[in-house]
DNA sequence: AAAATACATTAGTAGATACTCATTGATTAG
DNA sequence: CTAATCAATGAGTATCTACTAATGTATTTT
């Protein structure tokens, strides 16, 4: 089956253990290039960057070209659309507030 | 790569788009059986079995047979590992709050 | 200019996985 | 008892995907 939602692309992208471990990385570093995500990562710098593409593709980190280098940093946005599903279908959170994401908007307008 | 962490369960189990569509129709009724969440999935009777098997794995549904009936529901916790995550993982939250988790505890103890 | 470095991309491959079909076990209906 | 229904499971298959290895393209260094 295919679909081509937001948070289809999300869920993928994130399931995989080794391109999780990435995204991790790009969000604990405020930016860092493929070389310093390839060190200790036990996979090829070809296969970061294809990683970094699917990343890319879907919304959760962008890149700043800067010389031979090219720096990646995270894009909080790319999350929205799993908070979104969250609060949709996640009961979890849905019996204790009507809605997540309405309380949050509450809380920091 | 291989892990067997919670997140990874969740995240590796809602990333297809048939299982999560199941997932979803499990959470929107209270209980539901098997013969009904093959109706309209496009997919044979086996494969849900197969879907569900996944989902109680990861610990996202519970059955309930009773007859030759075997009812699913939604089992809230099993979505935690994945808001744990996103506590950690989520910029956007962390840049809105310290910690999403505390936050919410503090909101209901 | 030549060598080296950083990154992307391609082709090819091995393994994972989502599916169908068929079968089995169990329960209920006629 | 027999037939029908519900669900789980196994075998087989086609597709997907994560990886390596190799190559290509810039850019920087010497």
């Amino acid at each position: 089956m295919i679909e081509a939602t937001a948070i289809d692309a999300v869920l993928r992208t994130l399931a995989d253990p080794t391109r999780r471990a990435i995204f991790e990385r790009v969000v604990s570093s405020d930016e860092i290039t493929v070389v310093e995500l390839t060190r200790g990562s036990g996979v090829t710098q070809g296969a970061i960057s294809q990683h970094l593409k699917s990343l890319k593709q879907a919304g959760l980190v962008a890149e700043r070209p800067e010389g031979r280098n090219v720096y990646y940093r995270a894009q909080p946005e790319g999350l929205a659309p799993l908070a979104d599903w969250m609060s949709h279908y996640g009961v979890f959170w849905r019996e204790r507030f009507a809605n997540l994401k309405t309380l949050l908007e509450e809380i920091d307008p």
